[in-house]
DNA sequence: AGGGCTTCCCGA
DNA sequence: CGGGAAGCCCTC
């Protein structure tokens, strides 16, 4: 017998079968979807048994594979074919689409020792009575002191042995036992009891529990605070009494204690947990719980939609519109995607919920793609806060940069009143740029074409694209001046003016840089939830999914900077942006305020998030996609061509140009080639191309013939980007 | 990817 | 002439 196996090396050229000779006393062990232990050139490598057969006809010498890595298959049929889905949808290699579907300890050459974790327990070897007679006759006490607590706990942890230990053991009284151990352990919160569902919810659940054995993707569009959470662990409770399992996809950001919290407080350990935040060997031991069948519901980040859970019953997406959901490196899959696909397989329904909902989303809804359901009113006795713009233009003749004059007002007034209040700066850093005053001169990345942050904490300046950082100058290089001044707000220097301007108030900053470290994130937002600080200020992160009952002021400083975004989604961000952050001021019950400082306060993104109107922006924005032709009216393809060599670059990008406009339809529009956004980086000239089509049968053959073509090319890198989240 | 083989460049 | 870096090829 022969196999067709790929190998675990992911690499363009190396993304198809090689054929291996079965030997005989492993023909009736080997499965499609097991690791083997192949020869390759001179190596020992892992792959994966694609196809077995019976026979091979081949001129080359065939090897034969050396050993079986699993005793079962790791890839089931379903996941084989969701990776052949993967890599043909959106042009990756096999191997990448599998790899990313697996927790790193299936990996090939993972360096680190992920492996199973098992504890030793103490037991009693004995019945209780005879051991209970030896406590009384023995005159040890520390053997007394054990064996009563092995009675009481029936078994007892350790982690090394003693006399006490040896001698109970060889006395017959006690043995040892290994467990394999869970090495995660969520932080649990107590949540509110079980609320009770409004008329919204209770309509839009039965909707959904009526359905549950098709295959429907239903958008969820319920503003912030109406209960979406709520509806999940209904229809989810509903999936498990048909002995059917759950997936729920969340933000990475938002996979918080909170979150989990409230599933698990509802289903205790019936959840595996996936998200980024996992060592590796947390990670291996959730998803083995999976495998084992010991859970039902799984609650992940992006990659948790390929968990490897047999009849699914219901899939649901929260905050959908997230652009995490499709991922903007390899395999350039979209979770919502996969989603579908899995819906089909398992015949079950997928939930997009989203208080924002992407204009993709929404418009297929439109045309009853999908099934809009909607949640209008907030749960409990919410409100919506009441939110204010203030024009910046104005603040700044009375020299006021960066608080408004009602900012710091009404910052003042809640603190006092012993409330918390959220300031949102979507900038992270110190100043955003360096430069003379003397000469222009602007401190630049040498590797990318970028300007460089100035970060106070570490005296540095850093690239925010390629990493790089140096020690920061008080000297201009170019002129030799001392009038080097920095401009521009990031989240470190407003963390500064706020302490000037609050110096008895418990300030708490979260961005990339102070969650940088392991469950530094929860621990924020765990300290302030218990009132341990008074202001949150950070990025984008500290906007989505959080609940903070005592929060009734959020301020906006800068509005713009999302705004002011060369993407034709930067209107639909800053509006998904506001209207998210808004929904953290007051939620359960006091009344909350918004108050967004902007210098645009005429744009219609942030009109409509101060009146709470989705519809209304959605209309707006809808009409301005049609006119520039963009989706949801357009497809859109983006290739990028990379290469370190700048005319080689200029070369290839336009003979794929040329490509492109000879093969597709006469109606597709091609733009470029172009450079780049950010042409640089870490010295790699990009180059892209952008395709808008509605529809163009030549498309996907002639963008597989040019991803065919640079396998073979090493000085060019190409990347295709079906529709991409930015460009 | 990674190892082996060829080519090409330069010098104490 | 020789060593070492750089480029190129192959992998069932």
């Amino acid at each position: 017998m022969y196999a067709n196996v790929i190998i675990e090396i992911s690499i363009k050229k190396l993304d198809k079968y090689f054929v291996y000779k079965i030997p005989k006393e492993l023909e009736d062990k080997i499965k499609i979807g097991m690791r083997v232990l192949v020869p390759f050139n001179n190596q020992k490598l892992e792959g994966f048994v694609m196809e077995l057969m019976k026979e091979y006809k081949a001129e080359f010498e065939i090897k034969e594979i050396i050993d079986l890595v699993d005793k079962e298959a790791i890839l089931n049929s379903e996941m084989l074919s969701l990776g052949k889905y993967i890599a043909n949808s959106t042009l990756c290699s096999l191997i990448s689409a599998y790899q990313t579907m697996l927790p790193k300890a299936y990996k090939a050459n993972h360096n680190t020792n992920i492996a199973i974790k098992k504890v030793r327990y103490l037991v009693l070897n004995k019945k209780i009575k005879e051991v209970s007679d030896y406590i009384e006759n023995t005159k040890y006490i520390k053997q007394q002191e054990l064996l009563e607590k092995i009675i009481i706990e029936d078994k007892v942890k350790i982690n090394s042995l003693n006399s006490t230990i040896n001698t109970l053991i060889k006395h017959g009284l006690i043995r040892i036992i290994e467990e394999e151990e869970n090495r995660y352990h969520p932080d649990i919160i107590t949540t509110k009891k079980e609320i009770k569902l409004n008329e919204q919810q209770e309509k839009v659940t039965e909707e959904i529990i009526n359905s549950l054995e098709n295959s429907i993707t239903y958008l969820l569009y319920g503003i912030t605070g109406s209960g979406k959470t709520e509806v999940y662990i209904q229809i989810i409770k509903e999936v498990l009494k048909k002995d059917k399992t759950a997936i729920v996809l969340v933000p990475e950001i938002s996979l918080t204690a909170q979150i989990v919290s409230r599933f698990t407080n509802q289903f205790k350990d019936n959840i595996a947990i996936l998200h980024s935040g996992l060592s590796d060997g947390e990670r291996y031991d959730e998803y083995r719980k999976i495998i084992k069948k010991e859970v039902k519901i799984v609650i992940g980040a992006r990659s948790a939609i390929f968990a490897p859970l047999t009849n699914l019953g219901i899939i649901i997406i929260d905050e959908e519109h997230t652009p995490s959901y499709k991922q903007d490196s390899n395999p350039r899959y979209n979770a919502i995607d996969i989603a579908k696909k899995r819906s089909k397989y398992h015949k079950c329904p997928v939930v997009l919920g989203s208080a924002t909902p992407s204009l993709e989303s929404f418009a297929r809804a439109s045309n009853k793609v999908y099934k809009l359901l909607t949640l209008t009113k907030r749960a409990g006795l919410a409100t919506l806060p009441k939110i204010h713009i203030v024009d910046m233009k104005e603040e700044v003749k009375k020299h006021n940069f960066i608080f408004s004059n009602l900012l710091k007002l009404k910052i003042e007034e809640k603190l006092k009143n012993n409330e918390q209040v959220i300031l949102l700066l979507n900038r992270r850093g110190y100043s955003s740029m360096i430069t003379c005053q003397a000469c222009g001169y602007v401190a630049k990345c040498p590797r990318c074409d970028i300007s460089l942050t100035y970060h106070k904490t570490t005296n540095t300046l850093r690239c925010h694209y390629c990493g790089f950082k140096t020690p920061k100058y008080d000297i201009c290089p170019n002129c030799h001046s001392n009038e080097l001044k920095d401009y521009g707000l990031g989240t470190q220097k407003l963390e500064e003016e706020i302490r000037k301007m609050f110096p008895t108030y418990k300030i708490i900053r979260m961005d990339a840089d102070t969650t940088g470290k392991k469950g530094m994130h929860s621990k924020i937002t765990k300290e302030f939830l218990e009132h341990k600080y008074d202001i949150l200020l950070g990025t984008q992160m500290i906007a989505k999914g959080l609940d903070f009952p005592l929060v009734t002021l959020v301020g906006v400083i800068n509005a713009d900077m999302s705004l002011n975004i060369a993407d034709f989604r930067s209107s639909e961000r800053t509006f998904q942006l506001l209207s998210q952050v808004s929904g953290r001021a007051g939620r359960a019950g006091c009344p909350g305020e918004v108050i967004i400082q902007t210098y645009n306060e005429k744009h219609y993104s942030i009109k409509y998030a101060k009146n709470h109107n989705y519809l209304g922006f959605y209309q707006e924005e809808m009409k301005l996609r049609k006119t520039l032709k963009y989706p949801p009216y357009y497809y859109l393809v983006l290739v990028k061509i990379n290469s370190k060599d700048y005319e080689l670059g200029f070369k290839h990008a336009h003979k794929i140009g040329d490509f492109l406009r000879k093969n597709l339809d006469k109606n597709t529009i091609i733009l470029g080639p172009t450079m780049a956004n950010v042409f640089r980086i870490n010295n790699i000239y990009n180059y892209q191309c952008i395709i808008k089509y509605r529809n163009d049968d030549n498309l996907f053959k002639s963008l597989k013939t040019i991803n065919e073509h640079y396998k073979k090319e090493n000085k060019v890198d190409i990347a295709i980007d079906f529709e991409p989240t930015k460009l």
